[in-house]
RNA sequence: CGGGGCGUAGCGUAGUGGCUAGCGCGCCUGCUUUGGGAGCAGGAGAUCGGGAGUUCGAAUCUCCCCGCCCCGACCA
């Protein structure tokens, strides 16, 4: 029973200036949390309770799923993450120190090594396998920019999950196995959220899923269908555009457009004096990029920008992109800035990508590479033929969806988890083998799973606020109950007590307000900003021998007997869960 | 890392060259109060982020450093 009387607790009554988030400014103000550093946080006891309550959930179905618990330390030495490469290719992000004697470690930011070589180190026949192990454990990563309280950290609280396999469709099983874990879970905590396509990036792999719960304070974007339910991350859209018929448009032809350098200029004087109809989605914009250290040239269509993040997704081994500077146009004399087509790219030795959308058989207006000169009626196919196809438009809220075509809305949300197939790159790195039925060696594929533990709990509270608080859900909540007992005299803080020890023994745990010195005012606010799912009055009402029971979230009151607290508080409890 | 903002008591803040750094919340003592963040009286608590400089005089002006927040880049 926690007892406010002496619980470690302060709760604020004015927002902390440093935070911005609805989840940030309530959990301090409330009394869950406290700033140490820029991304770095305390927990006071009721945040304490609240994580452990979310990590139980999360425990307690990752071990109905037949997934085994273990635990590595944050603390790791430097060798494991030499042999992936990635203690220089994390970057700055990794947390390094070094011993007394000056040897190189590192505060873990994801555990994929340790957990290959647990594996390695333990088995070596395919009948191990399959093997699902996962640890909840404190992450560290240097982040660029923490930011919303304790939805990005530098130290956060993470689950994370590897399974093992010897062959693909035992990975494909082991990953949809995780995905019905994290169903349940995620519903057992009471978060909304859509499970979306992802792209695996640079830990390879080939199929990739997020778990987005949707909040207007969230950082990840993403599209989702209303019609069929497609989601997929921003990266992950695809664009179907049917190829164009060309057959009737006429031969491509150069047009005089003084000072014209851009789609909106262009467009006047195109529709003031070569006829109307035009927009800037009948131009063909020619971006240039350095990829890595190569020029390459991408259209899109010229109302829409290039969307940096998915080009790079579509573009596998580039790892710096970005647009042309005055250096680098002076390094191709021959592109006229401004009115660059890809008609005569092949002279200039670049490299020409082109969006779906600038589909076989489409016709545009583009530049003429000549000063002040466009051409229209350039067809694809006819006048210029891209290289390679690659997403690269932004997507914007209306474009179709891949699957049924309804136009799609845009929304934000918070990644909370995290599941993909990895494959067998850290097996590959690392030597896990094992021998198959034919005593011969083979590597292991793997899977990586992650929820963000410490973040499930911002993210539950995102949802999960009004004006006045928090509103946790049941399961989530640091009590079940909170009984606050008002007056002076003795009677309604000895009935408080004694319903909240009956609560307890019947297994229904309880935060019994019973400070002496605060007025009912102080502790309504109290009890309503730290967002316990049951509030039970004892005080006033009692002269009639009753107590009045409140629903939180609801904001509904009803009076009850003395008698009948304990079953309608269990009936309430019950309708909530 | 680029752009912007900020740093005064546990929390929220006022104070833009002048006297003892002010207020609200919270905290302590006493009395009165006790169903919506009570009232009165008294009190504790701040090297004004740090350092250097300008000045008769610096929270206030200058320079350097540190920290924090927001936007962007980045982010299993």
């Amino acid at each position: 029973m926690l007892r406010m009387s002496s619980l470690f607790l302060r709760t604020l009554r004015d927002d902390p200036a440093d935070a911005e988030v609805p989840s940030h400014k309530l959990l301090v103000r409330a009394g869950y949390i406290r700033r140490i550093a820029a991304g770095i946080y305390s927990w006071l006891p009721l945040g304490v309770i609240t994580l452990r309550n979310v990590e139980n959930i999360i425990r307690e179905e990752m071990d109905k799923a037949g997934f085994q618990e273990v635990h590595f330390p944050a603390l790791l030495p430097r060798e494991a993450y030499e042999a992936t490469n990635r203690w220089e290719e994390y970057g700055p992000s990794l947390f390094r120190l070094q011993d007394r004697k000056g040897g190189d470690y590192l505060l873990g930011p994801t555990h994929e090594e340790m957990f290959t070589l647990m594996v390695k180190g333990e088995y070596s026949s395919y009948k191990d396998l399959p093997l699902t192990i996962y640890q909840i454990q404190n992450k560290f990563r240097d982040e660029a920019r923490p930011r919303s309280g304790i939805i990005r950290g530098r130290e956060f609280v993470m689950k994370d999950s590897y399974s093992f396999d010897l062959t693909d469709e035992g990975l494909g099983i082991s990953y949809e196995k995780h995905r019905d874990a994290y169903i349940t879970t995620f519903d057992r905590l009471h978060l909304k959220y859509n499970i979306v396509k992802a792209v695996s990036g640079a830990m390879g792999g080939s199929k990739s899923e997020e778990f987005l719960a949707p909040c207007p304070t969230g950082e990840d974007t993403y599209v989702l269908c209303p019609k069929c339910g497609f989601a997929a991350n921003v990266e992950a859209m695809v664009t179907k555009v049917a190829p164009g018929d060309a057959s009737g448009v006429p031969a491509l032809e150069e047009l005089d457009t003084p000072n014209t350098p851009t789609i909106d200029s262009l467009v006047d004087v195109l529709n003031s004096k070569f006829g109307g109809g035009f927009t800037g989605a009948s131009t063909l914009k020619n971006v240039l990029l350095m990829a890595d250290s190569k020029a390459i040239s991408v259209l899109v269509p010229g109302d829409r920008e290039v969307d940096l993040k998915r080009l790079q997704a579509g573009l596998p081994g580039v790892e710096e992109l970005r647009v042309f500077e005055e250096a680098d146009f002076a390094k191709h004399p021959g592109l006229v800035k401004g009115y660059i087509g890809p008609q005569d790219a092949g002279k200039f030795g670049i490299t020409v990508y082109a969006d779906p959308r600038v589909a076989p058989g489409t016709s545009w207006v583009t530049g003429a590479n000549k000063k002040d000169r466009h051409a229209r009626n350039v067809v694809n196919g006819r006048d210029f033929t891209p290289d390679a196809y690659v997403e690269a438009a932004e997507i914007r809220e209306g474009d179709s969806c891949p699957e049924c075509s309804t136009a799609v809305v845009i929304d934000r949300a918070i990644e909370i988890g995290h599941i993909f197939q990895l494959g067998r790159k850290y097996a590959d790195a690392l030597g896990l083998t094992v021998l198959d039925q034919n005593g011969k060696s083979q590597v292991v594929t793997m899977g990586s799973y992650g929820i963000g533990v410490s973040r499930a709990v911002a993210a539950i509270a995102e949802q999960s606020y009004d004006e006045i608080g928090l509103v946790w859900p049941l399961e989530v909540a640091p009590a079940k109950v909170h009984i606050v007992a008002t007056g002076k005299e003795d009677l309604p803080f000895d009935t408080a007590l004694d319903i909240a020890t009956k609560l307890e023994a019947s297994g229904i745990t309880v935060m019994l307000d019973d400070r002496r010195d605060p007025s009912a005012g102080v502790k309504f606010k109290d009890a309503e900003l730290i967002g316990i799912p049951v509030i039970v009055v004892v005080g006033k009402s009692l002269a009639e021998g009753k107590i009045e029971l409140r629903n939180r979230k609801s904001g509904e009151k009803s009076e009850v007997a003395v008698g009948d607290a304990i079953s309608a508080v269990t009936t309430l409890i019950a309708s909530l869960s």
